[in-house]
DNA sequence: ATAATCAATATGTACAAACATATTAATATT
DNA sequence: AATATTAATATGTTTGTACATATTGATTAT
């Protein structure tokens, strides 16, 4: 990385920095452990104070992703791929945030019946066909996560959409739905025979399933989301506070 | 709030700033959308510089309780009182909730050395004992947790304490202990032989683990806890609302 | 009257300079 | 050899200062 600060440019020191750091966050090295160089002497090497430098550590740390240490340095943090409740990325913006880069495979969009759960949650008669989208993540040999997803169809969704879009983007800018609340279950389950062949992991085999429940704006229904997230591959984070 | 802050305090003068906000924010004006005072002035008021008021004001918008507009000033977000729905409800309390009796049984306190991470969380050297608490809940046919916490030498435990009663209650009373902040991680994982036999389950079984860790008023570590639930007996659920 | 200009005001960015504190590692003391 | 002291080194805290920038509101020119 060395300098990759830009004095010149308009974008804000600190924000370059920042930028600097998620890719030495992505990098191999430092995400085993590797303690990244003092403030001092990175804030040296971007020719930048070490006020600026800190900045933009402050950011990364409070988002989970480096850990500092008294008179150890600052690391990377080991947590896998983790979720933060309040805050609404969506999950390619998670991943990249911690420089994995996944694929998107086995996609797959049909019509279906609800069952008696969604034609409820969606409070919608059984016979109105719901848009589905299936989704399989991470590396082809290796998937960590199963995506089913129903969309309520007052959306509008025809099928035909580009899904390699980010999703709630696409809602938002196409379709004006705007998701605003989530409601989530999550438990621990054995996998059955087919979420196991999705993972390429034996049956009853632990999964942790994730279950969502979309809201707008107006606490109507938009979407209902199942992840089921191989054993070790997910983990979920919440802070509460009470006063 | 005027003048909260003591210059003479061993606590950090931008962690009693952000105190103080929290505060602020808390007060019903200022959660009707009432711009607080300006940095410079604030700053004056609190006699500290605009940089470590901005240090507080930063995590607290970070953390989503305050916005900030360029000419306009800086607000309580409408969302602020967010993570309240989030249950600070004990355990007993939660399951009294759900009408379920369960029993405490296997009621284990020990003295223990810390390892790697708890030392780390706790702050605190190796050699350092720390009290260890186990339990197993449920009817002593069919147990459906398994808890194990440690507690911060700090608080001053003997071990000897009357842990029938509720744990929190006890902490507040007894040792003026206030848990205020939770930060859990939520995964799945197949049971190790170990847990398998106090869940009277086949080893490898998915089970929910649950960590906790659980802060006081001043953000110091209080309370590491492990709870390992047989799956399909606990389903943990998040409320979450942006803007 | 409407549009363009300007000033005021808030946050935003950035630096330099100290001193504090915790922890490890080296050294000296018992 | 075990313990106490000290030094080195990293992050943590805090201030004072300065200029940048976006937005609102008032002023001025069309």
């Amino acid at each position: 990385m060395k300098n990759s600060i830009d004095h010149k440019s308009p974008v804000p020191l600190h924000i370059q920095a920042e930028t600097a750091l998620r890719e030495l966050i992505a990098s191999e090295e430092y995400r085993n452990g590797k303690t990244l160089p003092n403030e001092v002497e990175m804030a040296k090497m971007m020719a930048i104070s070490r006020t600026t430098l800190r900045q933009a550590i402050n950011k990364l740390v409070f988002e989970g992703l480096l850990v500092r240490k008294k008179r150890k340095g600052t690391t990377v943090a080991d947590n896998a791929v983790s979720s933060r409740s309040n805050n609404w990325l969506s999950f390619s913006q998670e991943m990249k945030l911690r420089g994995i880069t996944i694929k998107n495979f086995e996609f797959h969009v049909t019509w279906v019946f609800p069952d008696d759960a969604l034609a409820n949650f969606f409070d919608i008669s059984k016979d109105r066909q719901v848009l589905k989208m299936e989704r399989v993540r991470g590396r082809p040999e290796e998937p960590f996560v199963y995506f089913a997803s129903y969309f309520h169809p007052r959306i509008g969704l025809t099928g035909d959409e580009d899904f390699k879009r980010p999703l709630y983007e696409l809602l938002e800018q196409d379709y004006s739905v705007i998701a605003t609340l989530s409601k989530e279950e999550i438990s621990a389950k054995g996998a059955d025979p087919f979420i196991a062949e999705k993972l390429r992991i034996a049956a009853d085999s632990p999964v942790l399933l994730r279950k969502r429940f979309v809201f707008d704006q107006g606490d109507r229904p938009i979407e209902y989301n199942l992840g089921y997230y191989k054993a070790g591959s997910f983990v979920y984070t919440v802070e509460s506070r009470r006063e």
